[in-house]
DNA sequence: GGGATTGTTCGGTGACGGCCGAACAGTACC
DNA sequence: GGTACTGTTCGGCCGTCACCGAACAATCCC
């Protein structure tokens, strides 16, 4: 491991629009170049030479379909290695303005994170699952299927912890996570809102997760 | 989370004499400015504002000892933090020149990494504990107990695994992993070599290590 | 075919940041 | 006190890089 190595590879975040382009791709989905270009903010050309950055540096992967190209973070690997750097460069913790304060709240009631839930309602699900002793490999297996997910085995440990900064709480990630959030979104219990991570329970969610999670609150 | 906050941490490692700052403390001592300077290969004015700007950002914590400034990583988080950059950092596996692919062998073969064994040490004797049933919480408890080990309970998980980027493979790190570390050169079962992170076994260490841990090739 | 949309290439511009050396301040040792 | 050493501040230099707009290529739709 060279000095060289760790700075090429952390200067690929160390800019505003291409830190911009990674946290807007945290939720799993595929942007095309124009979505992260006006998202960010910036000139379409600019946004072509920083997607080459990160394609090359290896953080992004590309596909391309007609006069579109997709991007995507390259592994979960780099999702959580995002996901680590966000959770360390945490804002100070200064709730400014009522407003603003409902605003976050209503957005991290339930949204995705890259491909788990997260927001209280991933917290709190994991909280639910902590206190029924499902938290281990053998339990969070039988209750997916029972659940009816589908649970492929991949080299993904099953059951993993991710720190989620705006609640500040574990949220289970990991294989099982993103087995669930598949199948909660697959049932029709949540949907997304809009083109951001943002998710709603649907009232038919609430009933299904209540009935299979009953130390949920 | 917003992404120039994002960028900001990143930007802090994102230049070579930082990285080369950081991955040098990655051995859990304190440096001086001066040695740090040295190491990186630049004058002592420019180390000194690097400096700064890492304290300032969170990534350092400073010690003043008369005439001297003592800097270290300011928490296991960021320790933690940096290896996994590194890790996903990882050179190209190209054993270039047979000089210095041996000078690089002797060098991993034990070192510490932060503050707990890595190397081809530390990588064999996790490799031992788990052949013998030992990577648990109970169980290493236990065994690090018998070896008489200060294992003062903390905030850290007990066991956790950290990737070693020479050797590819997990090793022993988390409250374990310290506390095993810091017995080991107690007892003088390994010693440092030079200012590096280079340690070296003693003979009594080697003999010590076998007849705690049979299952150690 | 023509027109609209998406993405890329290229030149030019401006700002940021890393680097040094010199001068200075503080500490240790004689 | 004087000398040596460590670290800091400041000015200035220079390279890198993010940005834009304009021109171009490719695709899709009518």
């Amino acid at each position: 491991m060279t000095a060289p190595q760790l700075a090429d590879l952390a200067a690929l975040l160390a800019d505003s629009t291409r830190a911009a382009f990674c946290l807007a791709l945290m939720d799993g989905r595929a942007w095309t170049a124009g979505e992260l270009a006006r998202h960010a903010g910036v000139a379409r050309s600019t946004a072509s030479e920083h997607l080459d950055r990160l394609l090359t540096g290896g953080l992004l992967a590309e596909e391309r379909q007609g006069r579109h190209r997709y991007v995507r973070l390259a592994s979960p690997a780099v999702a959580t290695l995002i996901e680590d750097l966000a959770a360390h460069a945490a804002p100070p913790p200064r709730p400014s303005g009522l407003k603003a304060a409902a605003k976050a709240s209503a957005e991290s009631e339930a949204r995705t994170c890259y491909d788990h839930l997260a927001g209280r309602l991933g917290v709190q699900i994991t909280e639910a699952l902590s206190e029924a002793g499902l938290l281990a490999d053998e339990p969070i297996r039988a209750w997916l299927t029972t659940l009816g997910a589908d649970l492929r085995p991949g080299r993904r440990p099953l059951v993993r912890m991710c720190l989620d900064w705006t609640e500040r709480r574990n949220h289970l990630a990991g294989t099982a996570g993103a087995a669930l959030c598949t199948h909660v979104l697959a049932q029709g219990w949540a949907e997304r809102i809009g083109t951001g991570r943002a998710v709603r329970l649907t009232p038919a969610g609430e009933r299904a997760l209540r009935q299979a999670l009953p130390t949920l609150t």
